[in-house]
This record gives C-alpha cells, structure tokens and sequence, in this order.
RNA sequence: GCGGACGUGGCGAAAUUGGUAGACGCAAGAGACUUAAAAUCUCUCGGCCUUCGGCUGUACGGGUUCGACCCCCGUCGUCCGCACCA
C-alpha cells in the first residue's frame, strides 16, 4: 500500500512511447465522425522552445485532447515556420548554412516538444522551408498571377544600405534598420504585390462574422482596414499658373460639407503637380526634396512640424468660379492615400488650422453647435471637428453635416468639368497592397523569369519547384542569389532566349498565410486537396499571441479569399475560433546600475524570506541582488526559465499544470518556483491518493449507490465534471483547475478511508467512480499523470482514447440549499431549506428563524424579497 | 490625440452576469507526526472593534435598486493598439 513518489522521469517517455507506438494521435481524414481542428501559431524555429511555447502549446493540447474525449475527430498538426532572416543572420555570424542551422533547431525543437506530451500528430509534420512545401507555395503564386491577384509594380520600399536589403514597415525601428542600425532610406524599386485591396470591403464586412475572435482583434483589423466615406472632388487649374499646364487636380476628402470654408489645397510633395511646380523652381525643388526625405521615422513624424510652400498654382472653388485658392505642397500630404491632395478648411480640421495661421490663410467656420449662436461662433485656437449645423455655406446654410454632405454629392456629381462630374463619392481604406519581395536567400524564391524580349514570363508548372541553390556564400552583404554564378541564368520558358531568374523570395508571411490548409492534405501534388480542405477548415480554434492579431491573421484572411478564386478551396474565414493567449513573465534580477547593470538568471539565483522581505542571493557567491520589475521572458534580461530544465526537474504535467493554473489564459501568466512547486505538489498528491487506494478500488465490482454515506463523494465528482467541462468548453483553464482542486480537497478523505480499509462496497464503488472521473478531468492537463493512475486503478486501454464521462444531472443538484436572508440588504441569517420550497414555506421558515426575529425586534416587514434558490431580503 | 481593455486581500485570482465578495492556488503563521529534517496532515489568514457578536470593505465621488465588484453619471490611475489617413 505504501505509495512510491510519482515520478515523471520514468513515466512521461513511457507513456509518450505508448501513444507514439499505437499512433493514438494521429488523424484519418475519412473518419466519419464530426471533425474539429485545434492549430496553435507554428513556432519559428529560432533555437529552443520557450515559455510562451509551452503555455500556447499546453493550452492547444487541452483543447485537442478535451475534443477528443467528447467524441469528435480532432486535428491537431505542428510545423515550422522555417523561412526567415535570422538564418541568414546566423550564417553570416557563425558560418553556417541557414539549411543546416534551421534544420537542426528544428530537430532539437521537436524534441522538446516531444518531451511535453502533445497529442500532435506528427505524421503531417512539415516545414515551410521543404522544397515539397514552397514548391507548392510556387504553384499558389502562379496561379494568383494569372487571376490577377499578383501584379509587379515600381513603389517605394525601406531600403537598408548596409544590409542592402528592402525592409518590412515592421522591421524599421525609429527610421532605423533593426538589425544594421543604418538609418533606412526610401528608394524606388519595381516590387511584387499580392492584391490585398481587392478584399478591402469584405475583409471588412466579414470581421461582424468572425463571433468567436477577440473584440480586441477585430478592432484592430478594422482600424487597419481603415474604411472612410468620402468623395474626390476635381479642382480646376486657373489658367496660366500651372507651369507645364495642368488643368485639374483632385482631391480626396471626408468632409465635403465643409467646402465652403475650404482656403487653400495641399499636395503630397511627390504629387504630379508639385514636381511640375518644382520643376525649374529652385526653392519648390529644395523644399519638396525636404519633405521625401523626411517621413519615414515615427519619431520625426510625431515632433514634424507642418510645413508648407505655396505653388503659385491657383484653383477655382468647385462651387464658385470667381474664388480663387492657393495649392500648397504639404509635409503631411501623403501621396500614398487618398489622390495625395486634400483642401483645407480650417474650422474644421485642427492640422488645417495650425496650418492656416502659420501661412496666414482665412479661417471661415462653416459648422458650429446645434444650439450655437450663428453671430458670435468664431474659431479661436481649436478647430471645430463635431457634426452640427451648416453656417458662412450658402445653400447648405441651417442643414445638417450629413445633410450638407449628400447636397455638396448631389451638387458636384451633376455638375461637369470638361464633360466628367466634377466629384463622386468615393469609399477609401487605408490598407494597402501587400508588397512581398524580399532581397533575401533564405525565402520561397518567386518564380517568374525576366526575359529581354518577352518581359516577364511565370514559369511553367511543369518546372516547378524553383530550388533554393544550397552553394551559396554569405561573406558579402546583399542577396547570395544575385550573386550566384549559375542559378539566375536560365532560358526563356517563350522564347528559349538567355533570361534571369527572379532572384527576389517572397515575405516569410507569405509562407504562414495558408499552412493550416496544407496541414488537411500534406501529401497532395497540388496545394490542397479541395474536398479535404474544405471538410477540415475552417479552425475551429486557433490559439496564438496577439502580435499576430494584424500582420498574419489579416494575410491569412486574404490568402484564403485568394485560394477560393483560384478553386484551392472554398471558404473565406480561415479561423472560426480565435484565441490570444498571454504571455509568460518572470521577474528579474541584476547587480549594478546604469551601463554597469549585469542581468542574472533565475537558475543562478536563490530567493531568501528575512522578516517577510524577499531577497535574491546569487547562488555562487551569497551576493545581494536587486529584484527588478516583472517582464516577460526574454535573453536580453536573462529572466528566462528553460523548459526542458523544469521537464527534467518536475516534468511535463507539472510544467503544462502550472502555465495553465492561476492566470486567465489572455492575461499574463507569472513564473515563480513556488508556483512551479505548488504545481507539483498537486500532481504527487494526486498520484497519492490514487495509487494507495489503488489496489482496494481495484477489485469493486458494483456500481455508485449514489446514496447514503457516499453520496457526497459521488456529488463532489459530478459537479466538478460539469463544472470542469463548462470551464473547458470557454477556455477557462485557471478555473477548470481551481475546480479541480476543489474535487480535489473534497474526496481526498473518502479516498483516505478506502486505502485504511474503513469503506464498503458501496463506498469504495463511489470513491472509484470519483477516480476514473478526476483521471479523466485531469487528462487534457496533465496526460502522463492520467494514464499512469488509468493504470494503477487496472483500467483497459488509454486515457487518450477514453471517452469523456457524462455527468448526472441528479448528483449536481442538491435537494436541500442553504439561502442567505438579509434584512434591509445585510445579511443577518442563513436558511437550509429544500430547494424546491415554494415561495410561502420560504417566507415562513425564513420568519420563524431566531436570528430573525431578533433581528427585527418585534417590527413588521415591508416587504419579503424571495428570489428563488437565490437569496431572501427582509425590507423593513 | 483616437480606439480598446482594465482597477477586488501580502500576491495570482474567483463571484452562476443584479443575489452570501474573496472560491482555488501562492506566500505567511500556529499545531500534529518525527530523534531530526524533508514529505504529509490539521487549523488560522481583507481591515477595525467591546470577537460564539458587530462595524466596515471590490480605485475615488455620486446615482438607480429590496439588493451593486456587476447597471448609469463623473473623477483618478494602469496597460495595450493605432496615429500626419484628409
């Protein structure tokens, strides 16, 4: 009876081998039963596994594993997010290959991952950086090419002249290269672009569907997507001022009921016009070339004073020939949205108001309050951006703002100039197309070939994949690819000419916008295989950090419209169910102060309670530390627990238990050794309890009498059940454990009792009937634990294949309630009652209690609140 | 500036969404077992007071309600996202 200490050393490779052996996790696609597809953000295999991996993956594995048990086809994939910079990063500091770098972190990766007990099935397991998955990619490519959803066209990129590389807007950090430090400059390049923009209104339209993703997550999509309602308006170019003769400009605006206090138009400094006004203008030229090369940092934006220089050009008022207004070149007109002009009515607008007065301008107020006083509104320092009603406007004098917008439509989309409506309404988003070029080797390459006579021609699919060339050399800065002696020379695919290889590689989000189709069918020719596809997705939940909530999750939505153009698959929502986990942060600790400050890590350290203070020691010498701040996880402050020391130290189960305890799932979770011990504890008094009863509750034959002395032991088990399956159903996995140690706590005892042998039949026939039901409560947590207590009570086969338990809907009812009565709305007494006592056996037991009566001291209640199974309330 | 989330013991947090505030865990304290330690078990644990009871308490100030952590108005604070978007 004597129990060993439960140890995880010799139990999670048993049981991982068992699972592995019987291939219990891994997926038939033909299956008839109802699927469910759990996907967890694929890691970028950048070393080792860290914290933030083991709670994204711990809570992804309860979920799998919970579905599983209640009866559904589960798929749960992994693979690596494999393409990437820091590869060629490490090449170039270490002199190793980014093949051999990547693949090796991803062997040392999948081993950690291994050792944590997931229920993946490995058997569709891929990198992105496989030939046989970019190969694919490849083909994708073509195929949006030919729909039109690629196209080439010259932009302006960040251009990094150390690294000799574009950057992603992401990867430039107050106007600086993120890796080089050089300050990013802005070059033209002919770049390709996925046609993003196509999707602008559905991507949109379609977030109000997505009911299962994060408010946060949608408004986010939503300010990115940026819709605005407005309209362009065609300003016509007083004859004569326009140094190569233009004659219009158009601009775009929200707000065209203000028009009447426009007083003057601004353009973008690489506007048509503004290079016509600068051409032969030294002062024009000087200025605008000011304006481009400022702009890219956020911090020059932010102190960016709003500077302007008249054209000479002259406009006529759309709605008033005879007025006349100036066209200025604006540091804050971007070229990029909108037409890259805009007008300028000052009352309205705070930046145009600041600008007016800087050069002077008339500042007409055209909106003023509902209840305002026409006579004595005036515009002083602040602009006036509210609704309201209409002044100084003409015929839009005393309508509304949305009145005088639809007349200001109705008006200029009638009116002509030349014999074109001089403005439409126009619905603008702020999103742009997704420009994926990228100077790097370790990428998709692009595949299309650049032909002198032909132009550019795609390659025929019959030639796919276009391989990565392993002999490559990084002793150089820039694109190995370009500087390939062979690989980029190739015939024309039309003409059979000399040609060149497209040396750019696609943006590695490219490569994570539609691995989760590929995981239904990893083995297809074609990138999907549509029927499967389409029966796997959408995820029913997916589960990441909210980093991605822009970037990623907004490609993958694209890419999946993309897909059902091109006939890979027929959906628009890639992820039905979206979950941002938080992160994992520790606290930190260091010596030294200022430059001087060097970091330590938790394993170095030992933590010492004196008279209630929390002091750090460094283990090694007895040396003070400073306790700093908690932040999440990272090398640079060294306040970073490894997983596999904590796996090797408590085990998986302890590991997975405790990032799923404490925290809500969304919320930070803080990594202490004594939350890690508590943890642990938990997992031994579990085996505890079950492997000393063990051998008695293995030879009960009956079943729970659900009655007398065992009653609550039954209760305690089905109300944890259910309480437990609520709580995973929502993601609440800090619940489901505070739940279960409730069980937990309640049936210790009875168990107790069954290992001294102080039980009988019936009684030991319900403690084991709690058993099974806490193993397989436990299960999706702590799974290594689970079977090895399946095990011990002499069960048949697995836990992971063992079927949830349904809970009896008798056993979580109690037939007597205590109800708390409260006189006046403080609660002065307690009733036990049985529930179903109907409102007057409620009043009058209530009544005849002492504390009551001596509560109310002879006087007569008011009223007598009952709310049923609730709560009672004396008014006095 | 705009948008979003949030504020509960020493700490992480719960509260069936208007019905006993602080479940559960961590830390702390006391005790049992032990030659001793570890492990384990039992008890205490928001604050205050006249302690088998009472008062008070969910950032702060009001309000609605028989009853408010929850709803409404206002104030303060924290975190996150976006930000020259016309």
């Amino acid at each position: 009876m004597a129990s060993e200490r439960y140890n995880p050393r010799d139990t999670e490779p048993r049981w991982q081998k068992t699972w592995n052996e019987n291939s219990v996790f891994v997926t038939d696609n033909n299956d008839p039963r109802e699927k469910y597809y759990v996907l967890e953000m694929f890691p970028y295999p950048s070393g080792r596994v860290h914290m933030g991996h083991v709670r994204n993956y711990a809570m992804g594995d309860v979920v799998a594993r919970y579905k599983r048990a209640r009866g559904y086809n589960v798929l749960h994939p992994m693979g690596w997010d494999a393409f990437g910079m820091p590869a060629e990063n490490a090449a170039m500091q270490n002199k190793v290959h980014p093949k051999d770098w990547t693949y090796q972190n991803i062997a040392t990766m999948r081993n950690q991952l291994k050792s944590m007990g997931l229920s993946l099935d490995w058997s569709r397991e891929f990198a992105t950086c496989d030939v046989e998955y970019y190969h694919r990619q490849q083909h994708l490519f073509l195929d949006f090419l030919e729909k039109g959803l690629v196209y080439r066209k010259q932009s302006k990129v960040n251009w990094d002249p150390v690294d000799n590389t574009v950057l992603a807007n992401e990867q430039v950090i107050d106007g600086r290269g993120w890796r080089s430090g050089a300050l990013v400059e802005q070059r033209e390049l002919t770049q390709w672009f996925f046609k993003i923009t196509d999707f602008s209104q559905d991507l949109l339209d379609a977030l109000d569907t997505l009911d299962q993703w994060p408010e946060k997550v949608r408004v986010m999509q939503k300010n990115w997507i940026g819709r605005s309602e407005g309209m362009t308006i065609r300003w016509e170019i007083a004859e004569g001022t326009a140094p190569a003769g233009s004659h219009e400009v158009t601009v775009y605006t929200t707000r065209p009921d203000t028009l009447f206090g426009a007083s003057f138009l601004a353009i973008a400094a690489d506007h048509p016009l503004a290079r016509e006004a600068a051409a032969g203008n030294p002062d024009i030229e000087a200025f605008a070339e000011e304006c481009r090369r400022a702009g890219t940092s956020v911090a020059a934006l932010e102190t960016a004073e709003k500077k302007g220089m008249d054209t000479g050009i002259r406009v006529k008022h759309p709605l008033d020939p005879a007025w006349e207004l100036p066209v200025y070149i604006a540091n804050f007109v971007l070229m990029d949205y909108g037409t890259g002009a805009i007008f300028g009515c000052p009352a309205g607008d705070q930046r145009d108001l600041d600008f007016a007065r800087k050069y002077d301008l008339p500042v007409t107020p055209v909106v003023m309050p509902k209840d305002g006083d026409p006579a004595s509104f005036k515009i002083g320092n602040e602009a006036y951006v509210d609704d309201g009603v209409m002044i100084n406007s003409r015929f839009l004098d005393g309508m509304t703002t949305e009145a005088a917008f639809d007349a200001v439509a109705e008006r200029l989309s009638t009116q002509l100039l030349g014999n074109q409506p001089q403005g439409e309404r126009k619905v603008n988003f702020r999103l742009r197309d997704w420009g994926i070029s990228r100077q790097r080797y370790w990428g998709c390459p692009i595949p299309v070939i650049h032909c002198d006579d032909c132009g550019v021609v795609a390659v025929p699919k019959k030639d796919l994949p276009v391989k990565l060339p392993d002999d490559v050399t990084f002793d150089k800065p820039g694109n190995p690819l370009d500087r390939h002696p062979t690989w980029r020379h190739v015939a024309c695919p039309q003409c059979g000419k000399d040609a060149r290889r497209e040396t750019d590689t696609m943006d590695t989000f490219v490569d994570s916008s539609w691995y989760f189709a590929r995981f239904t069918a990893p083995w297809e020719n074609e990138p999907t295989s549509p029927e499967v596809a389409n029966h796997w997705l959408p995820v029913d939940q997916y589960i990441g950090g909210i980093e991605h909530a822009i970037l990623h999750l907004l490609y993958s939505r694209f890419f999946t419209r993309a897909m059902r153009e091109t006939g890979h698959l027929d959906l628009k929502e890639p992820f039905k169910g979206l979950f941002t986990q938080g992160m994992v942060v520790h606290e930190t600790y260091s010596r030294g102060e200022g430059t001087a400050r060097e970091w330590i890590a938790p394993a170095d350290i030992r933590i010492d309670e004196i008279d209630g203070q929390r002091r750090a020691v460094l283990l090694s010498t007895g040396e003070e530390l400073k306790i700093g701040s908690i932040e999440k996880m990272s090398k640079s402050k060294k306040n970073v627990v490894d997983p596999d020391d904590i796996i090797a130290a408590y085990g998986a189960d302890t590991a997975r238990f405790f990032v799923l305890s404490d925290s809500p799932p969304d919320r930070d979770v803080i990594w202490s050794e004594a939350g890690v011990e508590g943890s642990h504890r938990f997992v031994q008094r579990v085996w505890r309890l079950i492997s000393e009863a063990a051998e008695k509750l293995r030879k009960v034959k009956s079943k729970p009498a659900k009655e007398g002395e065992a009653l609550p032991v039954s209760q305690a088990a089905h109300k944890a059940l259910q309480a437990v399956q609520g709580d995973f159903d929502k993601l609440n996995f800090n619940k489901a454990v505070a739940r279960i140690y409730e069980m937990v706590n309640a049936v210790a005892g009875p168990f107790g009792n069954v290992a001294a042998g102080k039980a009988d039949e019936a009684y030991a026939a319900a403690v084991r009937e709690a058993a099974e039901i806490l193993i397989l409560l436990i299960a999706p947590m702590t799974p290594h634990l689970a079977e090895e207590c399946w095990a011990a009570l002499g069960n048949e086969g697995l836990v992971a294949q063992a079927s949830w338990p349904v809970f009896d809907a008798a056993l979580v009812i109690d037939s007597e309630i205590v109800l708390p009565v409260q006189i006046n709305g403080k609660k002065r007494a307690e009733l036990t009652i049985a529930r179903d006592a109907d409102q007057n056996a409620v009043q009058q037991a209530v009544l005849a209690l002492d504390a009551v009566q001596a509560a109310l001291a002879g006087q007569t209640p008011k009223k007598i609140i009952v709310v049923p199974q609730r709560i009672v309330n004396i008014v006095v």
